[in-house]
DNA sequence: ATCAAACTACGACCCTCATCGAACTAACAG
DNA sequence: CTGTTAGTTCGATGAGGGTCGTAGTTTGAT
């Protein structure tokens, strides 16, 4: 699984449309983080590999479900999206959060990891 | 729902039903805190005196809807709610919020400073 | 007691959203 | 090419939420 497949589906055609730091608004990111499902793809995603597939998540949802909620993350300027292979890998944008919204992403992410 | 905390009995009985820190959820804050009209009520009690009534805020809603998100705002945690003669004073719960998710207000409120 | 000010409660409306299933696409292995 | 793996897209659906108007409540003043 863990495979060393040189890279050739690089970072051009296998990105999906991001907004940049500029167009990041405090409330979309706000009620991306707001719902269970998502801010549990965020907290492992911080606490694990800085790359993650969807499926890795074992989320329990279905997978359109779960397209769903890493499109919000996404379009909010959460995370990036990227293909590897038949893959989409998912990665935190933590510096350009941390820019923009200075403590925020840290904060939350402490405060869900006192939670259940 | 309606937690009768025993907490400052003392001003008799115009506080309204609010949630102990051990009962705050992050998800509830965060979409509390996700909605422009609410966001502005947070951000103007940060700014402001630490008590405000509700048509102090002049927001540009009706007065059920101004309450709904009161309501919202008051049961997520955010805020504390008594009488003061014919008006309903807030409060914002600070050190509450700051004792249960350490710089997760900070943080949102210096967001929300930053944004249109 | 009556009146006004400031909210609250209750429906109603419409729109958003989380969810699903089924059909489709993309990448890769044989 | 065939088949598999991993996501995406497209309705549909049902719950929730933001908005309003109207009616009711509470408090203080006259």
């Amino acid at each position: 699984m863990a495979d060393v497949t040189e890279t050739l589906t690089d970072a051009h055609d296998g990105c999906l449309p991001e907004p940049s730091p500029e167009e990041f608004r405090l409330a979309a990111v706000l009620h991306a983080l707001a719902d269970p499902v998502r801010l549990r793809i965020v907290t492992e995603l911080s606490s694990g590999q800085h790359e993650m597939a969807c499926q890795a998540f074992a989320l329990p949802v279905t997978k359109s479900t779960s397209t769903h909620h890493f499109r919000v993350l996404r379009e909010a300027g959460v995370i990036r999206q990227h293909r590897r292979g038949t893959a989409r890998m998912s990665v935190l944008r933590e510096e350009e959060l941390e820019r923009r919204f200075p403590g925020l992403l840290t904060s939350i992410l402490r405060a869900a990891r006192l939670q259940p």
